[in-house]
DNA sequence: GACAACATACCAACCAGTCGGTATGTAGAT
DNA sequence: ATCTACATACCGACTGGTTGGTATGTTGTC
């Protein structure tokens, strides 16, 4: 769903003890039996975010997991191939982001999207490698190198889209939108703003300029739902 | 300036002709003298595009330049001092797209960025390597592990943005904007959707998802500055 | 005791960067 | 104009360290 640094704790046991806090450091204890596959899964997701696919190495995401290189690939086939499960439990990750949060519960579902984008500039702070989007970074670089890790990243941003267009077909059907505005469309629109402002981060290590995009993107969202003759 | 494929032939020279047109291929012929600079920058850009930073060895530009390593590393102290060298020469190699395209001759503020807008739109066409942002893609692998190529990627965004910036100011000027709409803050936000639309782009590896996102922003930037009670 | 979940030791390929050497130009003296 | 002296551009074999992956041993659990 290709979301960020998921609520804490909304994603219980994704984040395996066994990577500290800080997100790229090397794991203080050594991971739990049993634990290794989610240890190793949020590992990739915080180094990945840090550092990029193919300048992370097995060794580090394996230190990074408190885990060894056999633990590594006893779960997995290939480096690659954790590629895609960590993808596939990114997902998973952003899925809480879409049923707790308190703007869910209103009733108008122009107010709902609007505080999803709340929600979203929100978590528009701290580090840049803390916010930003473990698919969106992984698909810059394997997009056209690995076809299993572009798929897994497709099928990442597609659900969070998917999640958002209830909302959005709600809107368009309440208020009056331009007529070719789709709700996949918008919500499309939505995630690439989100991952443009990500970039734009990284170009001043800053979440500042981030947050202004996405200022412009709610301003875009309540004009396209104004009601008609509202000044 | 964070362009993608200039229009063919405006950044003479830029272009080695050691680099076939398929971009990642090995160099057909070898770069004559005097050109293995150019030949290198030119090829790290086509490779990076497509591969990301980390995962293109000097080797491969080397190849793909009709270059030997020798010549690299004469030309270049480092790899990283490559990737420096090239954000800065893709910053010249986007300043044609805000001289020759014809709408730079409209009289119209508001007129001539809609097309800049359409002139990004129409870009955004064949393979998805072919219209991405160098800078983009690299500031997004090293903006944590290389600072110089992060500031090298920042001054790349930030020219391009500086561009835009004229044509916006003099539009907020001429037609009432929204109060807190800078025209820097609206130049980033131009950039963050594209920046975005490319990734969007490269998880489906098509450029159709890209161009409906930039036609978002089109229609945003028409409302913002629509005149007062127009429909 | 059998099977999954690990750990340890190891390897072949690869990578950024080095280094001694060659080819090509160029400026000044004659 | 030609020779000398030097600088710049480039070549390609080599290296020390790294990387993804393997082969085999050990530990816990039912």
């Amino acid at each position: 769903m290709s979301p960020n640094h998921p609520p804490s704790s909304l994603a219980p046991g994704a984040d395996g003890q066994a990577v500290s806090g800080v997100g790229a450091a090397i794991a203080a204890t050594r991971a739990p039996r049993g634990q290794a596959r989610a240890a190793l899964i949020a590992a990739a997701h915080s180094m990945v975010r840090k550092q990029g696919y193919a300048a992370t190495t097995v060794d580090q995401i394996c230190a990074a997991a408190g885990v060894t290189k056999g633990a590594f690939f006893h779960h997995f086939a290939s480096k690659e191939a954790l590629a895609v499960a960590a993808a596939e439990a990114w997902t998973e990750r952003a899925r809480p982001m879409f049923e707790m949060p308190p703007h869910t519960q209103l009733g108008d579902p122009l107010a709902r999207l609007l505080g999803h984008i709340d929600f979203r500039f929100a978590m528009l702070d701290g580090p840049v490698e803390e916010f930003t989007c473990f698919v969106g970074t992984m698909v810059q670089e394997a997009f056209a190198t690995s076809e299993p890790i572009r798929a897994a990243c497709e099928a990442s941003i597609a659900a969070y889209c998917a999640a958002l267009v209830p909302d959005i077909a709600a809107a368009i059907d309440v208020y009056d939108a331009p007529e070719d505005v789709t709700a996949l469309g918008l919500a499309q629109h939505i995630q690439a703003v989100l991952q443009g402002s990500f970039i734009l981060a990284k170009t001043t290590n800053d979440p500042a300029i981030a947050r202004e995009s996405v200022t412009h993107l709610k301003r875009y969202i309540r004009m396209l739902f104004a009601p008609p003759g509202a000044p």
